[in-house]
DNA sequence: CGGCATCCGTGACGATACTG
DNA sequence: CAGTATCGTCACGGATGCCG
């Protein structure tokens, strides 16, 4: 028998960029947990609710991976909570143009809603922050779906891709947002997947649109177009 | 017992655009299938030699899930040559982003270079094709290494992602080539992850240009800075 | 209660052999 | 050449148990 390597974690073993990314985010929910992870720090369980279908096992195993691969570390909270959170490193979050790129290609997918279909409210954040990054103007917007909340980051590049001042989070606006959106999860979907732009849905109304800011102005303006 | 439905293909089942990409191209071994047919039309044998590490059912499995899933055609060349090769679609050439930022992340690991490492020259096509475009010349060029050689072609667009005129092929330029390059992979692999910009490669002679073309003048315009 | 570890059944994967 | 057939192994998903 030959004295074959142990593929406790296999490799493709190919000298090529994409399969090296493969090798360290190519397993099953690597990437999910990248996403989740993009929102900000979680905890276990949390990770756990926002993915369904994963096993504990296979959680906790993804997560040790990524430990070792310094996507992600270890947090302990203080005291008071005794619970500890997982955290993208610097390296983690370089992933988002991945995700996004994901993103960009499978929405059109969104157009078929299967009533197995789970939802997050955060999951719309990485298309949406694609299209709010289209108007070219930074800033941070508050949106409220009926499924939960949640806040983009758009930064002063022109096409957003891995800065540091773009990207998104769940839950409130930590500062005050330039602008406030409420929409459905279905609109959102629909300008996800660019059957809907910005502008229609502003005009017809099922994008509200609240606030003074910088952001709130150009969404206004698309009223015009 | 709930009526399970088959998991005969396993889906995320999450309303959410990089999900869905990830049910369509998620398996091990597609993304890079992928990569493989975005150098053009290949055999089954090409493929599985391309592929090292792929076992032969594993190939035809994923090729028969991304011919349902709409990513590649199967077509019979004419009678002289017995054969059919496999095509991406248009839908599969949409992926290109997806292995560019793939590949964008993964490219500081060919620092590492494993003696169980397989490679083909073709591979640093992706990479190259982005440093080649950031120079913002539209061009053909050719490349030559050791291992092999082939071309890539920068279209107009500014960040050359998706457009239909930007791309890379196997072999020698269809066309008459604007330039012609020949490096080491070791230069290839160093230019690809940044730790070598084009214009020290072409200074320092690593990097040979030779032809007449736009793209010709801009890098030995490198030469000069 | 959060954070896993263990056990178990099923399916995916990898290697080899074989066939039209 | 282009796969299919077979088989052993391992990863995955679900449930349950343990331990701070």
């Amino acid at each position: 028998m030959p004295p074959r390597r142990t593929p406790s974690r296999r490799s493709y073993d190919q000298y090529c960029a994409a399969a090296r990314a493969l090798d360290a985010v190519g397993d099953r929910w690597t990437l999910l947990v990248v996403r989740e992870l993009l929102v900000g720090p979680r905890r276990y369980t949390d990770l756990h609710a926002d993915l369904p279908g994963v096993s504990t096992d296979v959680l906790a195993s993804r997560l040790k991976d990524m430990e070792r691969e310094g996507l992600v570390t270890r947090r302990r909270l203080p005291p008071p909570a005794a619970a500890s959170v997982y955290e993208l490193t610097g390296r983690g979050r370089e992933l988002l143009p991945v995700l996004q790129a994901l993103g960009t290609w499978g929405a059109p997918a969104l157009a078929e809603r299967r009533d197995t279909d789970a939802v997050r409210a955060h999951w719309f954040a990485l298309p949406l922050l694609r299209h709010l990054a289209g108007l070219g103007v930074p800033g941070v917007a508050e949106v409220r779906l009926d499924e939960g909340q949640f806040h983009v980051r758009v930064g002063e590049t022109p096409v957003g891709d891995a800065a540091g001042d773009t990207g998104y989070g769940d839950g409130p606006a930590p500062t005050d947002p330039d602008v406030r959106l409420a929409l459905s999860a279905e609109t959102c979907a629909e300008v996800s997947r660019g059957a809907v732009t910005l502008a229609e849905g502003v005009r017809d109304g099922r994008i509200e649109v609240t606030g003074e800011g910088r952001l709130a102005k150009a969404l206004a303006a698309l009223r015009e177009t």
